[in-house]
DNA sequence: TTGTAGGCGTTATCAG
DNA sequence: CTGATAACGCCTACAA
């Protein structure tokens, strides 16, 4: 009635053509289309041919969300939850996830939680309400109850890099007690009898268990231990080891560094100090340039795409048999020698 | 009738209870339970009570899949595109991006695609089927035509690190010439005589650019340009470099290298060679370690989160207003020296 | 081989 | 303020 309205502006947004749209355009049935995107059999060729070149004159495409309501099986989707994709463990971590679900055609939705409980719990219940088929969590912390609650409820999940006690469920981390016993274990056996130990917060399960292989290789050689803990950053890691260095009290003649970016910063201060040749380091990950750097490094070298890959074959597997007993993996990471080895304790 | 049948092999995968099985328990129409669950007003505190209760005792999510057909505007998704998440350059760009989408409650769809143009067809075909509301693309390669196709039909995209020629869309990219164009004078300026250059695949656009830069400085200075290209990995530029160094027809005194991972194996045949101080490189990103390194490096340094986040801002702003002219940002990658720069051509 | 009816879980419309 | 009813786009059943 009304043709003083203004014109609306501009939809731009591109409605897609629906698959009745199709069926109109070939003159056929919604179910025939339906047939020959999905490449169902009995499909006559003539008919195929018709609604094919209407799908390509519409430019049609199906709508993933509409078949997910109400296809069964759904085309299956993976939440993908870890601390920070710009963490070189981690983003190996994630494409070894992703090259495992990629191939299969699983499509992944992940997000980063920077250990925020908060953001965690959100990033969980957005991906619960994609109806993901199934969740891999590396390294969450603040949502215990709530994965605990999904795994209870029979939602196919592994978890990356963390033990969740008592939790029946995928799981998939590094040998991080037992390699850390046999790095300072070396060390010990090099003839250094002042090992000090670079940790972190003991309540992250990784800087537990590999503060806990310390102690255990401290033990085997009835030596006290010597620990710093709460370091967590570059600068608490050099801030630390100046200290170390600089008070003659202390005098360690060996660095165990529990953690790559504990390293890297023990690296710096061992640097400004000239200090290249009393002390061995052993950190976590790669470490750049390392055969370029004094002093000696030992390196424990996980394999976080490994791990990733794991993960996602363990999920996959669930998926498939959602009462396949839950596996743990330890995956071996072995220590390796960026130099000679030859220092010894001055 | 038949009772002979085997029970299903356990259901396992828990149905999530629905909303009218919410309207039912809390005896209220479907309608009402979708006004408390977007919190839209007009609610009687009673009503809402009770339908809260019912949410809490059946432990009720919408399902956003759903909630994404019959909704509008419908909740908003985002699909991205990247070559590598594990590349650190790309992984800090995702954070870029993520960061910014996450704060505003948009969920990302991403993908590797590690430069295959078949994958990467594959990923952006897929998210079109999520039918996602925008496209962040970092690093394409393979598909251009669809890109611009989408684009065409107007959906809100954003180009990163690349820019598609005759594109109208939103980009963002580094300043990729004139930083290395910068950079090369510097050794020019310093009294390097003979820079060489080692480049990357120049049908890579940030490598033209790169290479471009280059070459502009040498005109500026009337030098003949020399220039290795096609060293697109570490042990390639390990080799040329060695190559460089070990012939004494060659016998470079700068060296500018156009990317990272040429820049890591220039350094790691440097070493090797014991050449710490008659060479000087450049590289892009970050080089760890740096302070530590011989020989003399200046860095132009990207800020690929900075670079992510725009990208982002861009997107959201263009999902408001689709009519927003489309926007080239070009980031400043800023020259930085993590030595003295005091070395002189030897 | 093909088509019709019904439903997936949610929101929009338009009555009460 | 509240609630039927019709979409949304697709698939599964069950005919024809």
């Amino acid at each position: 009635m009304i043709a003083m309205e203004t014109a609306p502006p501009t939809p731009q947004r591109p409605r897609r053509a629906t698959m009745s749209e199709v069926a109109a355009r070939a003159g056929v049935s919604m179910k025939s289309v339906s047939r020959v995107v999905n490449g169902e059999a009995h499909v006559s060729p003539d008919l195929a041919t018709r609604v094919e070149a209407a799908i390509a004159e519409l430019g049609y495409r199906p709508d993933r969300r509409a078949r997910g309501l109400a296809a069964t099986p759904s085309p299956r989707t993976i939440g993908y939850v870890q601390v920070d994709a710009a963490n070189p463990f981690f983003a190996r971590v994630y494409r070894g996830v992703e090259d495992v679900l990629q191939r299969r055609g699983l499509v992944m939705i992940a997000g980063s939680t920077d250990g925020e409980a908060a953001r965690e719990r959100q990033l969980l219940e957005t991906l619960i309400e994609f109806r993901v088929d199934g969740l891999v969590v590396a390294a969450a912390a603040g949502s215990d109850d709530l994965v605990r609650h999904e795994v209870s409820q029979g939602t196919p999940l592994v978890c990356i890099d963390r033990v969740l006690e008592d939790l029946p469920c995928d799981t998939v981390v590094s040998s991080n007690r037992d390699s850390s016993r046999a790095a300072v274990r070396h060390l010990f056996d090099r003839g250094h009898a002042h090992v000090v130990c670079l940790a972190g917060d003991p309540s992250v399960w990784t800087a537990a268990e590999r503060l806990a292989g310390y102690h255990e290789a401290c033990a085997e050689v009835a030596v006290d231990p010597w620990v710093v803990t709460g370091v967590d950053t570059v600068e608490k890691a050099a801030a630390a080891t100046r200290v170390l260095l600089d008070d003659p009290a202390f005098a360690p003649t060996a660095i165990f560094s529990a953690q790559d970016r504990i390293t890297a910063g023990a690296l710096t201060a061992l640097h400004e100090r000239g200090r290249q040749h009393d002390v061995a380091l052993f950190g976590f990950d790669e470490i750049p340039f390392a055969e370029q750097l004094d002093p000696s490094v030992s390196v424990v070298a996980q394999d976080p795409y490994g791990m990733g890959r794991r993960a996602a074959e363990r999920l996959l597997r669930r998926l498939d048999d959602a009462s396949a007993p839950p596996q743990l993996d330890v995956i071996d990471a072995p220590l390796r020698h960026r130099r000679s080895g030859d220092l010894r304790p001055s």
